[in-house]
RNA sequence: GUGGCCGUAGCUCAGCUGGUUAGAGCGCCAGGUUGUGGUCCUGGAAGUCGGGGGUUCGAGUCCCCUCGGCCACCCCA
């Protein structure tokens, strides 16, 4: 092993070369939101309990790190419930409800707003997945139309266009569809959060996984047959979306206008994005009220790189008044696995001085300076036995110029024209 | 939160059924060699065998606990 010192569990350090690219795509990614009009705000990590636990966030709650409050007497220890008071966010949606609640009056009637920050939740790590991890938002406040929908999700498929990321597939549903659906074919409204749960693993237990989960729930077996009838259909249909919205039983069917104008919108406005209507797709998050997306990979089979909805509820459980509200989530640790090692490397010529202990600390740095004001990144580096090998490992870090220094070598003039001296700078 | 696999020098790993001062390659350091530098030779530094308990005359090797990583589940980004 490397070494016993660690940093805790599912978080991680990042050195030089994982630093750059993952700034680099983050670079990328702002650019691509802000092209939208939208602008990058920050809330704190930390918010209190009560509202990070009130806000619908599904399984996530029960995630939360929290955090003791202050001045607690150790010789007196209070339950859980009351020792902590603030909590680390799981995810950025509701601290920016809690933002714009705070703030709507310094706002724009509809604000757009875009944030790039770490979230965290109490997991077990694996691939893909860490106990702190960072989300890439954009979300519309105040907008009640499906443009917001489309726009959004236009723009996360802007970006990841804009990282090459190919492959990606937005699956689109709304949740008024799924509740109809349920309904139509009987299943009894305290049944209906645990049979979502066990829809949403069709694509991985398939439809007798499905079945079973259900029946394991006390869902009647007609009940069971009916939805999966229903399923078969939406299977069936292979994607086709008039075949998709014929299975489905009519007050579903009914329901999914909303679905397909946003559908009709991307298409329109950005004709070679991969949008499939799936009636099937449910999401985990409680707050959701209307239409819910999800960014699909196939390097993440079953998990997903992405995905958002409308949560028209939660703004005003802090603010009073309900303001509509839709956003979309990228995973950051996700979509940094996808985008090519290409790299992000500085613009800026990067040469090393490669120097002799003799020379004296002065007059190397004066050379350094001469470089630096001429254009270049310039780091020095200690000449040692084997140069050739210094010299590689440089390379690799980018440095493809460089320049030996020894005692000898005459000081840069301190004032006048400087150019890229050091002619031999190989 | 549940289950499985794994954890030996900076890196990649070897250490058979428990037995003397824990090894190799690469890297690193020093000296020499070489056509002034990715060669070769010699020597050297470096390991709490993830950590803590236990079994044993004796444990890197067995048992328990713990920490961390990976994988599946749960759930999710």
């Amino acid at each position: 092993m490397a070494s016993t010192v660690q940093p805790p569990r599912g978080m991680r350090d990042f050195l030089p070369d994982d630093k750059a690219r993952r700034e680099g795509v983050l670079a990328v990614i702002r650019q691509a939101f802000a092209a939208y009009g939208y602008r990058e705000i920050e809330t704190p990590v930390l918010e209190e309990l009560s509202r990070l636990e009130s806000s619908q966030g599904g399984d996530n709650e029960k995630l939360i790190f929290r955090v003791l409050r202050r001045g607690l007497d150790p010789h007196d220890p209070l339950p859980p419930a009351k020792a902590a008071d603030l909590g680390l966010r799981y995810d950025l949606t509701v601290p920016l409800a809690r933002l714009y609640a705070t703030h709507r009056g310094e706002l724009p009637e509809v604000f757009r707003a875009i944030q790039v920050a770490p979230v965290w939740r109490a997991e077990r790590p694996q691939r893909g997945r860490f106990r702190q991890f960072t989300q890439c938002d954009i979300d519309v406040l105040g907008e009640a139309g499906t443009v917001a929908e489309v726009e959004l999700i236009a723009a996360t498929a802007d970006a990841l266009e804009r990282l090459g990321v190919q492959g990606a597939t937005v699956r689109l549903n709304d949740r008024s569809v799924l509740a109809a659906m349920l309904d139509a074919c009987g299943v009894a409204a305290d049944q209906q959060p645990a049979a979502l749960v066990s829809i949403d693993k069709l694509d991985k237990v398939g439809l007798d996984g499905v079945a079973a989960e259900l029946s394991a729930n006390g869902v009647g077996a007609g009940v069971v047959d009916r939805l999966v009838s229903v399923l078969v259909g939406v299977a069936d249909a292979a994607g086709d979306l008039e075949a998709t919205l014929a299975a489905l039983p009519t007050r579903a069917g009914e329901r999914a206008v909303r679905v397909l104008a946003i559908r009709d919108g991307v298409t329109v406005a950005k004709p070679g994005a991969a949008v499939v209507v799936d009636p099937t797709l449910v999401r985990g998050m409680g707050y959701y009220t209307g239409p819910i997306f999800e960014v699909h990979h196939p390097a993440f089979r079953g998990g997903s790189i992405g995905g958002g909805g409308r949560y028209d509820g939660m703004v005003g459980r802090f603010a009073g008044t309900d303001v509509p509200a839709c956003g979309f989530s990228l995973g950051f640790e996700r979509v940094v696995e996808l985008v090519d090692a290409a790299r992000f490397r500085s613009a800026r010529r990067q040469v090393a001085l490669v120097h002799t202990g003799d020379v004296d600390p002065g007059t190397l740095v004066a050379w350094q300076r001469r470089l630096i004001a001429v254009g270049a990144d310039v780091r020095l580096v200690p000449r040692k036995r084997n140069v050739a090998r210094t010299l590689e490992a440089l390379r690799r870090e980018g440095f493809e110029e460089w320049a030996e220094l020894d005692a000898r070598t005459r000081p840069p003039a301190t004032s006048g024209p400087a150019g890229l001296d050091l002619r031999d700078l190989r």
